[in-house]
DNA sequence: ATTTTAAGTGTAATATTAACACTTACCGGG
DNA sequence: CCCGGTAAGTGTTAATATTACACTTAAAAT
């Protein structure tokens, strides 16, 4: 069918690259690996792969994910798509990239070793090929802005979090020093922390909390015209 | 080269499509025109074209436009990349969909006839073909973000403009009214508008006068670390 | 001269944000 | 068992930003 109208124009590779952040021991990190294919061969690399026939580019992004982590049910947004003629030297290819979140349960999962995959903190980044670097950049801007606009925080923690935690999260993707009070005041007002009984005392001696984010409270109020920000 | 390393792949038709928003008349409008070829032949459609093997997102965005409006020079941004397999029935397309602007000079320029494109008020909006209109409905939400977080109102409106004017295209970009006062002084608050001499009698008897957005300014301001937002 | 119309102007009330320091709970070691 | 160390937890005040609101003015048209 495409053959019968469109054939006189170019057709084009189309990649998904994955820009996956992670949050560990006070730091955001990157997930990328050494390339397993030609050109730029173990290369440090986002994770990334090409588009099917037959999936859609979230289908794909997911799938490549999978394939290359074992990791299932990420939060994902599309980001950017790259179309510079000669970003890829082996070829014409359209990038698409995407961020993706990864939860702190599965963090340790053990997935890492398995794939080949590292964990690096952004301020720690390689160079990595072609202009995955820009992607990244670009990815943390997005992680910035989003996390400041939307309750996407808590895509990076456990289920159950405490505030201090969700405090040095923010802290980390902001790259700024909050006030503690204030910080602790504004996210218990907005109502949708469900505070728990048991603590979290890997912390502190103390022990601090644990809260869990309340997807259905966070639906009403946004329902009722209640806009997050931090 | 392509073919050396990544052949076995799938390859796509790219497409590029322009979300052409312009300001008239207190409404916000949408540039259209009925489709020059098949399928769909002379249903209503964003204006749209195939991306060439040589040229960069970017650069198929501004050309498209450019060929079927005649515009150049115009504010031009990326907004969402659709590839669901089966938005167009006559084949597999990736279609990147770009944000443009086009100023109120260039509103009235004879080029909308020349190029058999009409302008639609938002709310009048006919059904365009395959995703289109989610294309548009993305490009109205980008619109509104952006346009109370950075100063692109002005991209919309001439390079002189009246704060009536100003404030008259912020309500149809936000949807809702607001208080002249309060407009007025946060606007002129911000340091980057440059009051003129002259007046502009066309929308009163009494005259507003005119100002001009000083990009420098803006600039510089942006350096000290100032926000803009409305 | 009078009417008409949109432009232009200030202040007070309210809400939001920012700054800031001490107490508490608990564990571990002496 | 008590003492020290450590992070968790807690309120108030000042400063700033936002909202609400109504009359005067300039100039053209009659």
């Amino acid at each position: 069918m495409a053959e019968t109208f469109y054939k006189e124009h170019s057709k084009f590779h189309v990649a998904v690259d994955c820009i996956i952040f992670g949050f560990d021991d006070g730091m955001l990190k990157l997930l990328i690996h050494k390339r397993k294919f030609e050109p730029f061969l173990d290369h440090w690399s986002l994770f990334g792969g090409f588009l099917r026939s037959d999936e859609s580019l979230d289908d794909g992004a997911r799938r490549i994910l999978f394939e290359l982590t074992g990791l299932e049910n990420i939060y994902l947004e599309q980001l950017y798509a790259h179309g510079e003629p000669m970003r890829d030297p082996a070829g014409r290819v359209v990038s698409v990239s995407y961020v993706a979140l990864i939860p702190g349960h599965k963090y340790h999962s053990g997935f890492s070793e398995q794939y080949d995959a590292v964990w690096i903190p952004l301020n720690m980044m390689p160079d990595l090929i072609m202009d995955h670097n820009d992607m990244v950049e670009r990815g943390l801007k997005w992680l910035r802005r989003r996390a400041s606009t939307r309750p996407i925080g808590f895509e990076l923690l456990p289920e159950e979090f405490t505030i201090p935690r969700l405090q040095n999260l923010y802290e980390a993707i902001l790259g700024e020093k909050l006030d503690k009070r204030n910080f602790r005041k504004k996210l218990l007002s907005m109502d949708f922390l469900k505070k728990l009984e048991e603590k979290d005392k890997t912390g502190s001696r103390k022990g601090a909390y644990l809260y869990k984010f309340d997807q259905q409270m966070y639906n009403k109020l946004v329902d009722n015209g209640f806009s997050f920000t931090i």
